[in-house]
DNA sequence: ACCTGACCTCGTCT
DNA sequence: AAGACGAGGTCAG
């Protein structure tokens, strides 16, 4: 079956898009939501989860010839072919984002484990304990100080008011999937804790908004470093006009599937820069 | 409308 | 071994 080898499992999990997830035994194991997922070299890609998750219902060769459109690009995708974007749980992502702020991929995964565990339902697997993520409803009837209890720091507050947000339905991910992709942000910005990166990260990682394209350090970087001159960047940091000035050049340079790319450059720089991903 | 600083905490590096 | 440093941003002034 051909799918199977269009998957890098390993490449497609140490990309920065999910975060609970371990290898134990040459066996992946991950949370998604209330789901518990465990990998092993081949993927079942008949089992409708494992279809949803890794986005098989993109046709994902024409993703990457479409993306195809510069050298910087096409070097990035023959580095990893097999790096996919994941369908997470929105909740899950939505939190997970939040909670990334300013921060380092260990210290994220280390949050959000303290906070499955202490919200979490716990589940036994081949013998080993799992803690599911934790649902909305429990996280905004959790108290701040217990919250706090898990290493958010000044988070923990956005972490509160995104859970009531969710739990009241001012946030309904199902809605969100069926707006356009700027007015789904539009919304998402709304909750306290959450600017346009982490609401592009929801947006791309969770609710099939593709052309959403998180504009991080990292990316900056890359696109200074390589795109300096086609998309005409000037300025050292993102702020509010920049971001979107950006991100508009960048859909129009590279199509519809933009965030497929952000994710293959991502992921091609920072290996290059050898970052701590996930054990 | 921009721009700048403060912000919690923790893993890493000296 | 203690102390500084900075990390996939966001908010407030």
């Amino acid at each position: 079956m051909k799918d199977n080898f269009e998957t890098n499992i390993e490449d497609t999990i140490n990309s920065g898009q999910v975060f609970l997830w371990k290898k134990i035994n040459s066996k992946w194991y991950g949370i998604n939501g209330k789901k518990t997922l465990i990998l092993e070299d081949k993927l079942d890609v008949k089992s409708k989860e494992i279809h949803n998750f890794f986005r098989y219902d993109d046709d994902f060769q024409k993703i990457k010839k479409q993306l195809s459109k510069d050298n910087v690009m096409k070097k990035a995708i023959s580095n990893f072919p097999g790096m996919r974007i994941l369908r997470q749980d929105p909740f899950q992502c939505y939190i997970s984002f939040i909670v990334s702020s300013n921060s380092n991929i260990p210290n994220i995964q280390t949050r959000l484990q303290k906070l499955s565990q202490r919200f979490g339902e716990r589940k036994m697997i081949d013998g080993m304990e799992f803690f599911l993520f934790p649902k909305p409803e429990k996280l905004a009837n959790a108290s701040i100080t217990d919250i706090a209890k898990c290493g958010l720091g000044y988070r923990t507050k956005y972490v509160k008011k995104a859970s009531i947000a969710v739990d009241k339905g001012m946030i309904n991910f199902s809605s969100l999937k069926k707006l356009d992709y700027q007015e789904a942000r539009d919304s998402l910005c709304q909750v306290f804790g959450i600017g346009k990166k982490v609401a592009d990260c929801i947006l791309l990682f969770s609710l099939d908004k593709l052309e959403a394209v998180p504009l991080d350090r990292w990316v900056l970087r890359i696109l200074q470093k390589y795109y300096s001159k086609e998309f005409q960047i000037t300025t050292k940091t993102i702020t509010e006009k920049t971001y979107d000035d950006l991100h508009d050049k960048i859909v129009d340079h590279f199509g519809k599937y933009a965030g497929y790319g952000q994710q293959f450059l991502f992921k091609n720089e920072r290996d290059n820069f050898d970052k701590k991903w996930l054990g």
